[in-house]
DNA sequence: GAAAAATGCAACCATCATCGATACATTATG
DNA sequence: CATAATGTATCGATGATGGTTGCATTTTTC
């Protein structure tokens, strides 16, 4: 099965940058869930995730909620990664393989390094933008995309 | 279940290069199998892609086999990735959302562009060995293990 | 004080890509 | 012609993930 978890937990983050954007606002699981198109179940167990990497916070009870702990220029994609996917690497070599030649002997040596590596890579391509960043992007596409609505229907 | 394809590949692809080095020598889909911990059949599932890519060249028949289309050093890790692991997308953004706002409206956009980028820094990275450094790197871990190995028997 | 509404957590099943195994056609060598 | 290899197809097992449901706990509101 694909791994959704991190683009779901992506479209939380930018949700609730939305709603702290726009007065500040506390979002419910079954509004977060009704928001990425998925269930209240998997955003409860993502967001615990997040709470202990000091993402979000959340207050139970009624009128309670969940919300942004920083402001969202302060969260960068990185952060929102590590938290939900973990430390576990990328790729995982295979065990037991037997013990035969150079490769063999230092596969499992070589092929860590090669993944933190990797995984370093993508982090910091992730670092790149943080979550006030990612909103902005998303108003850039919605305004183009209205821009070639409005010429198509020009020329239409 | 997690994924083995692109270190199985990997193993494969430094076991050739090692046979490469120490005289020419082709291998047969049995062989690589064996050396990597795994069967035959992956090995065999693994090796046409690898063919389509032009990084390896298989002769049909008896004292058939297979080998390195070019030498060691012009085949580079983010080569043998893209020929198993295809241009797939590392991530994908969930299907059937809702448009109902800024985010959700633009999400699929918005994450296409970021997993472009992600996995652009992840090709890169790997880019950076080809299939004789990492050989050389083997070595060189092979040695310091070798040299732990003699330290703790002199001081046990 | 009780009802309501929220989080947090646990258990269970469905899904589905991957791995492993087997079989078979084809091809090339000796 | 026998042998040994690739290349391909099919089938079942595996296991992480997503979805559903239920429930205890907490906090606000009436």
């Amino acid at each position: 099965m694909i791994d959704l978890r991190f683009p779901t937990t992506l479209q939380m983050m930018l949700s609730l940058a939305l709603a702290q954007r726009e007065g500040d606002l506390v979002l419910s699981s079954a509004q977060l869930a009704e928001g990425a198109g998925t269930n209240a179940s998997l955003v409860r167990r993502l967001l615990p995730q997040l709470a202990k990497a000091g993402l979000v916070t959340g207050t139970k009870g009624r009128e309670g909620g969940v919300r942004l702990a920083r402001p969202a220029c302060e969260i960068s994609l990185d952060a929102v990664y590590l938290a939900v996917m973990g430390e576990d690497p990328l790729w995982a070599a295979r065990h037991n393989v037997p013990h035969r030649c150079l490769v063999s002997n230092n596969m499992a040596d070589f092929f860590e390094g090669l993944t933190r590596d990797a995984q370093a890579a993508l982090v910091a391509s992730l670092a790149r933008r943080n979550l006030a960043d990612s909103l902005e992007e998303l108003r850039v596409i919605e305004a183009s995309a209205e821009a070639a609505l409005r010429t198509a229907a020009r020329s239409g």
